[in-house]
RNA sequence: GGGCAUGUGGUGGAAUGGUAGACACGCUAGUCUUAGGAACUAGUGCGCAAGCGUGGGAGUUCGAGUCUCUUCAUGCCCACCA
């Protein structure tokens, strides 16, 4: 009989196994009731990391305790496979991107299996693979053909010296990743996904999602960011053209309308041309040259002092006649509301900045009664009392918002305004590895949709990858000409892929029907799945993922495709894994090596020690004494297991307290029946694996208390021995699932362990004979008293003023009160 | 600047308003061993003690780590959004 546990040789054994029977599939006709577990899928990198297992770990513990517990489990994988690091990877090696794509899919799917994932691999989808991303491409047109798509002009990172485009992430400090040089904007034609058009709906059905985190509910929140306030426009006087003008401006300060000093467009606002007089041209030229130069974070760096030119026109205010001069500064942002700025000074900090710096004028509108400020230091941006607003005069300034606005509605020079901060989605990527966008463009008929029959548009394979400067893809010889669907015509096809966060915005709904050829997904079969019941992943998905897939689920609802409107019912989104007090990390030389741990401890160790030391939620601390300890402690349990082998029996009878006789055992079933419970609910509320694992510790710690008070066993004995082994292995099944299978085995069990129901507990037995009465004097614990658990409360009134130490205290004094909690403790309070 | 978290032993962390420190790591003794970085046993918040203890200060309560207010610190995210 082994006397140690031996990770390497059981786990490869039973990994094979339950491969080769497919143990984890999924039915799509049960009639179970389903539950869907779904962790965000994996780019795949390399290698995997220490956030990928915890991750994992964590979706693969809630699948298995879902299935034990009687459900039809979805628990998919899939690689999020299109993006740079593939492209990049390439070009240093003129290599096929895909090639080094498969290579690593094929590594992480043995670390997955090893790590004893119970995926249903038939399932598995990965996002570069054409019979995937012609269905990406298909629900483009569908979001094309709904006026979900368009296409317009953008900035975009340039980088002069590679002279190509840069994503977002490539931009490291205003800097280009590779040759280091300073990124500028530029304008291309690129293609937008309306996501806007939702910006409502997103925001209103954050309501819906009770199982997310506020925090990430708030996230979004902010980043749709709607806000209410009005549109005021203000006639133009002085236009050098002598066109009659005007110019609206966003403000949710309409309140303070008429302290306005100044006004401010952006430097990319449409009629800025029409807005400058002859003599300021060239200052406001060069100032709007010298802004489209500059890099997005330069120009948007708060400690930046802010500057602008005046256009030499001047608005009229429409509520007091007054005129005030045009000026273009780059604080105002073209994309936000009108891109132009009504500028209070006095009321709000940035124009009270800029105003300063070019000595425009300062007008006191809003006032604290109590301490009136005249705004000559900073803005007095706080609520108030109108002055110097003639008939408004008087008003709180919160109801003169409303006042304010509707007198513009009424003479016909403003609204109320709802606006949002989201912007729609830049989804054109000038680069090769990502899903091409099925669009052509004819020299006669314009932009033209693949049609849906020519799908997918294949990624050409005869690339340069070595090219410096463009997309690889513009390097196909064969890939750019093509016939225009329309007229037959010569026509070229568009050169850029899509984000990847296209693909990934709906690889949950191709889950549930992942081999359909015909379509995306059946919409019956996708709506029984959906939504997702467990979404697990990391914080820092919290806006762009997890909102571009809302607003994908709600468009594709649009389109007759699905049934729902949320795609995830419940997030947890996990900490991070941190290394002496910081996230692992290559560059800080800190990370730990999944291979490692499951070559030295096993999968086990590791799925035990991710799970142990935090609640899912926090950042993990990873120790190697911890990991020492949580393998010390399966080798505990094994010794348990197969020292005891011969005196289990996997089928012991249900044990009843009443029918044992000895005071050791009908302990020990109390003790089992309440970490069954314990370890249920914690699992059942927040997945509090942390607690489950203390849990097992404090169990086997019973069984190991139990043996040391027992020489030979009688039937009884190995009885409620049996019971406690058994279900300490279901217990540990969901985590530690190859030494429990083999434990399994090892005591002569049938099948697997992961096809066993769940333990269920017995109210009546999960808690102990005796408790502890707690006595407190004046709510200070004084004393502990032994008693029945079923003692009364007068019982344990009397029992806690007979203390000794309660008389010493109590002695000469007036008992005031006595508070009785039934079966817990009782508290004397004494003058 | 805004938002969101989080503050408990040497460390990770437990505690439906009811025994603060479960369960571990570490540490200290000891047992068994050729040896042990294995296993087992005992101990381990601080203080000689009375007592004191959940970042600080107030409050509600018979009773507060937990609820309220306030303050400080740390972390993360967003950030010229008019």
């Amino acid at each position: 009989m082994k006397q140690s546990y031996y990770p390497q040789e059981i786990e490869k054994k039973w990994m094979k196994i339950w491969e080769e029977k497919k143990v984890f599939k999924t039915d799509n006709n049960s009639d179970k009731p389903k539950y869907y577990a779904l962790s965000m899928f994996p780019y795949p990198s390399g290698k995997l990391h220490m956030g990928h297992v915890r991750n994992y770990t964590i979706t693969d513990v809630i699948a298995r305790f879902k299935k034990a517990n009687g459900f039809n489990v979805l628990h998919p994988i899939g690689w999020d496979s299109f993006g740079l690091p593939a492209e990049n990877a390439a070009m240093k090696h003129n290599a096929d991107p895909e090639k080094w794509t498969d290579e690593n899919i094929a590594y992480m799917t043995q670390q997955l299996k090893m790590l004893g994932l119970s995926y249903d691999w038939d399932r598995e989808v990965t996002t570069c693979k054409p019979d995937y991303y012609k269905w990406t491409q298909w629900i483009f047109l569908q979001l094309y053909k709904k006026g979900l798509v368009y296409k317009k002009e953008a900035a975009v990172n340039w980088c002069p010296d590679c002279g190509t485009v840069l994503a977002n992430e490539q931009v490291i400090d205003g800097k280009c990743w590779r040759c280091d040089s300073e990124v500028e904007k530029k304008y291309l034609s690129q293609w937008f996904v309306k996501i806007t058009q939702y910006a409502d709906e997103l925001l209103k059905d954050l309501d819906l999602l009770k199982g997310w985190g506020d925090n990430v509910k708030t996230m979004q929140a902010n980043w749709i960011g709607k806000s209410h306030g009005a549109i005021f426009r203000f006639p133009v006087v002085d236009a050098p053209s002598g066109e009659k003008m005007e110019v609206p401006v966003y403000t949710t300060r309409p309140d303070t309308v008429h302290g306005i000093t100044y006004l401010v467009v952006a430097p990319e606002y449409k009629d800025i041309e029409k807005l400058t007089t002859t003599e300021n041209k060239q200052a406001v030229e060069e100032y709007r040259a010298n802004a489209r130069k500059m890099s997005e974070i330069e120009r948007l760096s708060t400690d930046r002092t802010k500057t602008g030119v005046p256009l030499g026109t001047h608005c009229k205010n429409p509520f007091t006649g007054e005129i005030f001069p045009l000026w273009t500064a780059d604080y105002a942002l073209v994309e936000y509301g009108t891109g132009a700025v009504m500028a209070v000074p006095t009321h709000d900090t940035r124009d009270f900045d800029f105003a300063k710096k070019y000595n425009l004028p300062l007008k006191v509108v809003i006032q604290n009664p109590e301490h009136p400020s005249t705004c000559e230091t900073e803005a007095y941006v706080d609520e108030g009392v109108l002055v110097n607003s003639g008939e408004f005069n008087g008003m709180k300034n919160t109801e003169a918002k409303k006042a304010i606005t509707q007198k513009a509605v009424d003479e016909g020079f403003g609204e109320f305004k709802t606006q949002f901060r989201l912007r729609d989605w830049l989804i054109s990527r000038q680069r090769y590895w990502g899903a091409p966008i099925p669009v052509v463009y004819c020299d006669k008929c314009g932009i033209q949709p693949v049609p849906e029959d020519q799908l997918p548009v294949l990624l050409p394979k005869d690339v340069d990858f070595s090219v410096v400067g463009k997309s690889p893809i513009t390097t196909s010889p064969t890939f750019k000409d093509t016939v225009c669907p329309c007229c037959g015509g010569h026509a070229t096809r568009e050169m850029d892929t899509m984000d990847t966060f296209i693909c990934s915005s709906w690889y949950y709904l191709r889950y549930a029907d992942a081999n359909n050829d015909k379509e995306c997904f059946n919409k019956d079969i996708v709506n029984k799945w959906l939504p997702v019941d467990q979404y697990v992943g990391g914080i820092e998905h919290a806006i762009l993922h997890l909102l571009y897939s809302r607003f994908f689920t709600k468009a594709l609802r649009d389109c007759g495709l699905l049934d729902f409107d949320e795609p995830f019912a419940n997030l947890l989104t996990q900490g991070m894994v941190l290394k002496d007090g910081s996230k692992m990390s290559k560059s800080k030389g800190n990370t730990v090596d999944p291979d490692e741990i499951f070559e030295n401890y096993g999968a086990d160790t590791a799925r035990l020690f991710i799970l142990s030391d935090s609640p899912p939620a926090r950042d993990f601390d990873w120790s190697d004494a911890g990991v020492e300890g949580c393998y010390k402690f399966l080798n505990r349990v094994w010794r348990l297991v197969s020292s005891n082998a011969e005196n289990i029996s996997p089928c012991h009878s249900e044990l009843v307290s009443g029918s044992i006789q000895n005071k050791d055992n009908d302990d020990l079933v109390r003790t089992v029946h309440m970490a069954i419970k314990g370890i249920t609910n914690d699992i059942t509320n927040e997945f509090q694996f942390n607690t489950v694992i203390s849990k097992y510790r404090e169990l086997v710690n019973a069984i190991y208390d139990w043996q040391g008070k027992k020489s030979d066993l009688n039937d009884e004995d190995k009885n409620v021995l049996s019971f406690a082994i058994v279900s300490m292995l279901k217990l540990m099944s969901p985590v530690a699932v190859y030494l429990t299978e083999e434990a399994w085995h090892e005591i002569g069990g049938e099948g697997s362990i992961h096809d066993q129901a769940w333990c269920k507990w017995d109210e009546n037995l999960a808690k102990s004979s005796s408790i502890t009465l707690v006595v407190q004097v004046n709510g200070k614990v004084k004393d502990k008293i032994e008693v029945d658990a079923e003692i009364s409360k007068e019982d344990m009134e009397k029992q806690a003023l007979n203390s000794e130490k309660v008389k010493a205290l109590t002695d000469g004094k007036t008992i005031v009160k006595v508070i009785v909690v039934p079966k817990k403790l009782v508290n004397i309070v004494v003058k």
